[in-house]
DNA sequence: CCAACAGTTGAAACT
DNA sequence: CAGTTTCAACTGTTG
């Protein structure tokens, strides 16, 4: 029987470094079929914002013009993967099923449900290495069936493994034949929603779900307004698309220095208009560009420098390295990765605001709240009135661009949890996986665990200062003038310290402090004091997250 | 087993 | 006075 391809686009929104899509090409299929799911799951249990949607859009969007001209398209359904490929599989009589492989939990999870499903079916399942620039269950099964908490043990673990080359883009793809729309409509499952962690995005209707194929059968994917977002507050200034990733990529490369001698510990969080670091990582969070295409672009600009290069984890490839870390943590944990209970490389810290479960260890969503000054603490963090100029600076830009310069990051996670308000990492987290574009589950709760120190790093009395930290890459605040346009008067010398500024400084300024811009929420150095403090007790206590379960078990 | 060392900082004490 | 060095509430990895 001639091969009739199901190729499932999740993370490789590109055709080129596409080794998954390649392989489907190369077993000649009389009939080939790009499919997207537009999966529940990602629309109401994970928090995502307009510009991430947006972003998401304008990719798919591009990809679907691309296999247009090749005669085909991205067949957009409104379901969830395990409801709707029992009926695609049987209606379009495919024989192979193909994607590339994606390493994340609940990814894991769907995908080995499929995998049964296709087996049912007889379909053939090709699952490819592609997001990642190493296999990632290799990796583990390394280190022990362990999860990596450094950069040194995945060194060690990687060593003699090789990173492919990627694959050329392929110039033609068959086409898909019948679709049986009517039938697959009659088939799959309409889906309703039970909870939405959404809420606070939809002031219109949402009616995304109303038909699995769309409005008029249009296997388009949604828009932000049928799925109840305003488009005015998709604000990001980085646009989708595989176009777009490969020519910011070229940028970079073109500029051999700055790519050979990359330190990220020296690029500044304040340059916002290029920054300084490149961005690239929304894109390689779609699959918009290619990890592997990324990487031999680098080394192969490193290879042939003539100066001394920077060298990991400071330089580029070492960038990419805490990625597969953060890859091979998460893949080691398992689903309790992204919060603290049942999570056995995270520390037990006393924080603040921590997940709610209930007597079956189910997490409660949404969470209840809990006490009013905290979950108020947690407000003026998230929407960037903390009175910390480069703080809210810094949170304001990542609701606006999805976007936030690493070292900012480390800024803002240090404040909110041990450095001074004490809040769990999980509500940090999640206001990161709310408002980036470039979120991805093992990434962004590593980092968090990292900057908290409740993993991967520990040196809880080496704290962010929230005025000396900025003002060592940049002491005319420039981020704060673009970000907080109130403060854009005030004299270099009060930019990240506005209250300090003499009543006549603030008049000048146009700016009352405590009027026009809030009074600093906390007192920075007698909060870090009490903060280190409690640390020291938990460290002591030596206790991680995976004892909370086995108390539970008595 | 132990020692050395690295780990995306800050502040104070130094040249 | 600007730039550099040192130490400070620790831990995990490596040899």
């Amino acid at each position: 029987m001639a091969p009739r391809v199901l190729h499932w686009f999740r993370t490789d929104l590109r055709l080129h470094d596409a080794p998954a899509l390649v392989k489907g090409l190369e077993l000649k299929p009389e009939a080939f079929f790009p499919v997207w799911a537009w999966d529940p799951y990602f629309n109401f249990d994970c928090p995502v914002g307009p510009n991430r949607y947006k972003f998401l859009l304008e990719s798919m969007k591009e990809l679907d013009g691309k296999l247009n001209k090749m005669g085909n398209k991205l067949h957009v359904f409104r379901a969830a993967p395990t409801d709707l490929f029992p009926v695609l599989l049987k209606q379009w009589k495919i024989t192979h099923l193909v994607y590339e492989r994606d390493p994340a939990p609940y990814a894991i999870e769907r995908d080995e449900s499929i995998k049964k499903i296709a087996q049912d079916a007889n379909v053939e399942v090709v699952d490819i290495v592609g997001h990642t620039l190493y296999d990632t269950d290799a990796v583990v099964e390394k280190h022990k069936g362990e999860p990596l908490t450094s950069a040194q043990a995945l060194k060690s673990a990687v060593k003699g493994m090789e990173i492919p080359r990627p694959p050329q883009a392929p110039k033609e793809v068959p086409k898909a034949d019948d679709l049986h729309l009517d039938a697959i409509k009659k088939e799959v499952k309409h889906f309703k929603p039970e909870h939405d962690v959404n809420e606070e995005h939809r002031k219109g209707k949402m009616t995304a779900y109303d038909s699995v194929t769309g409005p008029k059968d249009s296997l388009e994917p949604p828009t932000l307004a049928e799925l109840g977002y305003d488009e005015k507050e998709a604000t990001t200034s980085i646009p989708g698309g595989e176009d777009e990733a490969l020519r910011r990529l070229n940028n970079w490369m073109e500029d051999k220095d700055a790519t050979a001698t990359f330190r990220k510990p020296q690029t500044s969080p304040s340059e916002y208009d290029p920054p300084a670091t490149t961005q690239l990582s929304p894109y390689i969070k779609f699959g918009a560009l290619g990890v592997r295409e990324f990487y031999w672009r680098v080394n192969d600009v490193m290879d042939e420098y003539d100066g001394e290069t920077s060298s990991e984890p400071e330089n580029l490839p070492g960038q990419l390295m805490f990625r597969e870390m953060y890859f091979a943590a998460q893949l080691g944990v398992g689903k309790a990765y992204t919060q603290i209970r049942g999570n056995k490389i995270c520390r037990v810290i006393d924080w603040k605001l921590c997940n709610a479960y209930d007597e079956d260890g189910e997490q409660i969503i949404p969470r209840p709240k809990g006490p009013k000054e905290d979950e108020e603490m947690l407000e003026k963090w998230k929407h960037g009135n903390t009175g910390f100029p480069f703080l809210d600076a810094a949170m304001r830009q990542l609701k606006q661009e999805g976007w936030m310069h690493h070292l900012a990051r480390h800024c803002v996670a240090g404040f909110l949890t041990r450095g001074q308000l004490y809040i769990s990492w999980e509500r940090g987290a999640e206001v990161f996986d709310r408002y980036l574009v470039d979120r991805d589950p093992g990434s962004n709760a590593g980092n968090w665990m990292w900057l908290s120190c409740s993993c991967f790093f520990a040196q809880y009395f080496r704290n962010y200062g929230m005025t000396t930290f900025p003002a060592k890459y940049d002491k005319s605040g420039k981020l704060v003038r673009k970000y907080c346009p109130e403060l854009k008067d005030f004299p270099d010398k009060f930019i990240y310290k506005p209250w300090e500024a003499p009543e006549d400084v603030q008049k000048k300024a146009g700016c009352i402090i405590g009027k026009d811009y809030p009074e600093p929420m906390v007192d920075e150095k007698a909060a870090n004091k009490e903060c280190m403090g409690k640390m020291k007790e938990q460290y002591a206590k030596k206790q991680y997250g995976d004892s909370l379960l086995k108390r539970k078990a008595k």
